[in-house]
DNA sequence: GGGAAACGGAGCGAACCTATCCACTTCTAG
DNA sequence: CTAGAAGTGGATAGGTTCGCTCCGTTTCCC
C-alpha cells in the first residue's frame, strides 16, 4: 500500500507535529480550522503543511478514526453493563462525556454540515451497536416502547446545544440536561400520552444529522 | 421625544420598506443581516438603509420589541388554562411554535451572541410570569419537585436545537422531541434518582442564555 | 423652477482564506 | 566532508466577503 520511500526523518517529526497540532486544534475549536491555523498551532510554515496535507479533508478523516475508535469502544464497554438501562445510560453520557472535551467531535456527531462523509461512517461503525443497546432496554421494559433508535440521535442535538451553550459557565450542566431527558425516554408506571408525530425515520435521522445547513 | 422634523414623503415610504424587508429577513434567516442583505430584500439602495438606521442593532431592537409582545401574549393566555401542567406546556409549546416560524427570534431566545441586552430585557419582561406557571405546576404536584424555572431555558436550547437541524426535514420533529423532554419534566408516581448538580442558579442561566460564545 | 432632501450603488479598505513559489536550510549517501 | 536532493518558511498573489462612504443623479415640495 505505501509504495512512496519513507520521509526523510525531519519531514517525518513535521508531520508529527502537525498532525499532533491538528488534533489538538480540531479538539479545542472545532472541525472549522484552516491550514494556516494549523501551521501556526504547529509551528511551522504554512508551505509545510499544504505539502504534506494537500487536501485538508485528508487530514481531518486520519484524526477523526481515532476518534470514532473511542466511541466504539464505549459502545463495547456498555455493551458489558448487565442492567440494559444502565447500559444504554452508559452509552449515551459517556458519548455525551467524549464530545465535552472535544469539540471536533461534538462538532461531527452533530454534524454542523459539510463533513457527511465523515459522519456517515462513523455512523454505520457504531448505529448497529447503538441499535442493540436499545433493543436491550426494549426487551427489558426499561425504555419507553414509543422511543425508538432514531430517538438518540436527537439527544445528542439536544444536549449537546446545552454543552454548548453553557461550557464556559458550568461545564457540567449538560449532564443535569441529559439526566431530565432522560427521564424522559424512561418507561414509567403511570399511562402517559401517545407521542406526537410517527418515530422519525432513519433516512430523515441521517439527513438531520448531515443537515447542509442552508 | 420626536424633535426632528417629518421625512419628507419618498423617504418615509422607503423607511417602511426597509422595515418590513428587515422583519421578513430576520424572521426567515435570523438575527445575522447585513446593511446589504436588508438593502436588497428592500429593493433599496445600502446607503439609504445606512442612512437612516445607522446602527443596525437599533434596528433589530425594534423589530424585537414586537416580537417580545407575542410572547407576553402567550404567557397571559396560558395564565388562563386552569390545568397547572397544561398551562406550562402550552406556554413552552406556544413558545417554542414562535421560534419554530421566526428564526430571529429563536436566535434571540437562544441567545447566540451579540444580543444580549435585548435579550435580557425580554427576559426581565418574561421571567417572572413564567415563574408563576412554574409554582403553580410546582404547588400542583405535576411538576418534579427538583426542577426549576432555572430549567426551562434549558428546554429552549434543547428543542431549539432540533428545530434547527430537522426544519427542512420534518418542521415538527421538534415537537416529538419536546414531547420526551417534557415527560422527564413532569412528576411521577414511582421514585426517581436524584437529578445531578445543583439546579443552575438565575444567574447562571442568564450567562448561558446570553453566552458571548467565545 | 429651483434648491434642498433623499437615493443608489460603484467602489474602497479591512479581514481572512487558499495556494504557490523560491531563496534558504537541513539531511544523508557516498 | 561534501554535493546535491529533500524539505522548509513565509511573503505574496488572488479570491471572497464585509461594512461603509461618497457623490452624480433623481425626487420632492415650496
Amino acid at each position: 500500500m505505501d509504495g512512496s520511500k519513507p520521509l526523510r526523518r525531519d519531514a517525518e517529526r513535521n508531520r508529527r507535529r502537525i498532525l499532533a497540532a491538528a488534533n489538538a486544534l480540531v479538539a479545542k475549536v472545532g472541525l472549522d480550522i484552516s491550514h494556516n491555523d494549523i501551521a501556526r498551532a504547529a509551528e511551522v510554515g504554512v508551505g509545510t503543511v499544504y505539502r504534506r496535507f494537500p487536501d485538508r479533508q485528508e487530514l481531518i478523516d486520519e484524526l477523526f478514526d481515532e476518534r470514532v475508535d473511542r466511541i466504539v469502544a464505549l459502545v463495547d464497554q456498555a455493551m458489558e453493563i448487565d442492567d440494559p438501562w444502565q447500559a444504554l445510560c452508559a452509552f449515551v453520557a459517556g458519548n455525551l462525556e467524549l464530545q465535552a472535551s472535544d469539540k471536533g467531535l461534538k462538532d461531527l456527531m452533530v454534524g454542523d454540515g459539510r463533513v457527511t462523509e465523515l459522519a456517515q461512517r462513523a455512523g454505520r461503525r457504531i448505529g448497529p451497536a447503538v441499535r442493540q443497546l436499545v433493543e436491550r432496554a426494549h426487551a427489558s421494559g426499561q425504555l419507553r416502547p414509543d422511543v425508538g433508535v432514531e430517538d438518540f440521535p436527537l439527544i445528542q442535538e439536544m444536549v449537546s446545544a446545552v454543552m454548548e451553550h453553557a461550557r464556559h459557565i458550568d461545564p457540567d450542566l449538560w449532564r443535569r440536561a441529559l439526566a431530565l431527558v432522560l427521564d424522559g425516554y424512561r418507561a414509567h408506571a403511570q399511562p402517559r400520552e401517545p407521542l406526537p408525530g410517527a418515530t422519525p425515520t432513519p433516512e430523515q435521522i441521517e439527513q438531520v444529522l448531515s443537515a447542509k445547513r442552508r
